[in-house]
DNA sequence: GTTTAAAATGGGAACGGTTGCGGGAATGTT
DNA sequence: AACATTCCCGCAACCGTTCCCATTTTAAAC
């Protein structure tokens, strides 16, 4: 569409120089005449120059774009997450492009295909919940491609990897609720295959463990995440011949619903049943009553994974202390608990 | 990083054969024997080869890259939009790169340069909300480069634009609170320099005027969209001779607060004063009372605005309708009313 | 005024593809 | 057998830069 761009070749045949001089003027590392580099940019901002970053990309073998895999970007932790890779890779003047695979495995690979074509430097990945083959990103690896996982990582990679601490998290939110007196505490656990599942159950079972409580299997139901996954549990919990006397969550969303069972049914929280969520959404502050939760930190992990794959960039190999971190999240207290 | 990749000299050298061939037989247009084109394509994807998009980019002079300019994906709505984008651009084969202005011009600015610099196939842009100079954006669109407006539009250049139902939304929601019974139908309003707010305001006055309701200035109330705000206008009207028995608000966070301050004073939702939101919040079915509020469709604004921006890119001109497209939402009625 | 080194500039290959043009081989026609 | 036609394929230019190397200009030294 646009009418030609103004080149270099332009320039020069206008000032009556060669392009190389008016290349070097436009790049301030060669050797010119103060005088002529000044003539040259002149002529150059008068002529609305802009450089070609697809020639320049052609010659150094780089865009300055990353490509960022992500399930889903409505979800407000993925959106934050990518507001910080967004921001970190800004600040060294690279651009980042956006793919979702909506939690599939085959878009996901689609689209690290895609990426790859379009020559991005670098890969931020989250892989969906059904990942199970990393073939395609072990490949990539081997080639060279600087790679960064995050949330949801691949744990074969020797590469840096950002998570939020999902063991600490339980752990935290069951510790309080035993410091609320609370003694036979339930957990409304994620898909078993899940590693932040089982992270967060271990989180769960240390803090039982820590203060002496015996760990009971049947206070522990795994789910997809659906709401008919915490009905069934609700309605075996609550028909249970003890009761627990807290319930545990490991998102949000669980919580939420649990604790409309519990209001529908007249069961008084905290003080018959306390609820603990995970995720600090955004309503979790506002619902009645307000949710206690362990607050994540989705903005940082973006940072720093944005931080990791511009050390991967520059220096190549990232500092040791990358291969996995954790961004620590807080404990909110609220009336829940 | 990476290795050496492979490329069509490196195809053409170990078959024997010329370069131009093998670009030939892997661009299904030209001339070329079968078999020939079957052994190149064999011995392509035997080597793994790539087609390098830069090279590719250079001569046809596309990146098949879009620009997408939002305020702050972190914000579901503008956070739905993108992906509505994306999977339009996804489609047609083109990838989206994010840029966040972070509600500021200048970045904003800053932001399209960079773009411009990467050689975008085209900008969808949502303006900040204080852009008030659009010099930047009509150089581009005088250079020919295809641009959509969504959202925060910029209403003096002749391009597509995609905005939600902003007059119908509030004049759906005061007709609802109007069929409710109510007679003092008040708004929280936001900022007057917006279109949005004007329209809003607009269809709030129009529900009025078509049921006879004289409107009263003291009943309105602009806002900056801040905590501050919703309280100093709730201590005015609830100090009124006559207070509101219906507040309308243009948007959801201003509608919950305002639940907030009611249910702290004791004032019976919805007998006494009604509320209705703007937006369709995550949380808008949760909190109690759950809030009547009009839905908007961001992932479909989103997904009209990439469809424009690839009729853009292919036909050189949008259809005829797309000049303003407002994309209708609908009421969602819940207990706050 | 010459010589010599240093500084500034120009020429051209390269990056990885596409594409118009021309030529040689294969095929068809008389 | 001679000629026209078609079909493949190779050559080379081109897209917009950078950068090495050669060449010219300038300045300094003798």
């Amino acid at each position: 569409m646009q009418k030609h761009q103004v080149t270099i070749i332009d320039i020069a045949r206008k000032m009556g120089i060669s392009k190389s001089t008016v290349s070097r003027a436009l790049t301030n590392n060669a050797n010119i005449k103060p005088e002529t580099r000044e003539a040259v940019i002149r002529v150059a901002n008068e002529m609305d120059y802009q450089p070609n970053m697809l020639a320049l990309g052609l010659i150094k073998n780089e865009t300055r774009m990353l490509g960022v895999i992500i399930p889903d970007i409505e979800k407000p932790f993925f959106a934050s997450i990518v507001s910080g890779i967004q921001h970190a890779a800004a600040r060294m003047n690279y651009r980042i492009i956006i793919a979702q695979s909506d939690e599939s495995p085959e878009i996901e690979k689609e689209n690290i295909k895609a990426l790859m074509l379009s020559r991005v430097d670098g890969f931020l990945i989250c892989h969906t919940r059904d990942t199970r083959d990393f073939e395609q990103i072990k490949q990539l690896h081997s080639k060279g491609v600087p790679l960064v996982s995050f949330a949801r990582i691949c744990q074969e990679l020797p590469i840096p990897k950002v998570v939020e601490d999902d063991f600490n998290g339980l752990f935290t939110t069951t510790q309080h609720l035993i410091e609320r007196g609370k003694k036979r505490i339930a957990l409304f656990a994620g898909p078993k295959h899940l590693l932040a599942s089982r992270l967060r159950l271990n989180g769960y079972k240390t803090a039982l463990q820590q203060h002496n409580i015996p760990f009971n299997p049947k206070l522990v139901k795994h789910s997809k995440f659906l709401t008919e996954n915490v009905e069934e549990a609700m309605e075996y919990w609550l028909n249970l011949p003890e009761p627990p006397d807290g319930i545990c969550t490991v998102y949000d969303g669980g919580a939420i619903k649990i604790i409309e069972i519990l209001k529908r049914k007249g069961i008084k929280i905290p003080e018959q049943i306390a609820v603990t969520g995970f995720g600090n959404d955004s309503w979790a502050s506002i619902i009645d009553p307000g949710l206690t939760t362990y607050e994540q930190k989705p903005f940082e992990i973006g940072q720093i994974a944005g931080k990791f794959m511009l050390e991967l960039l520059t220096k190549g190999k990232p500092s040791m202390y990358s291969q996995l971190t954790i961004s620590k999240g807080s404990l909110i207290v609220r009336q829940s608990s």
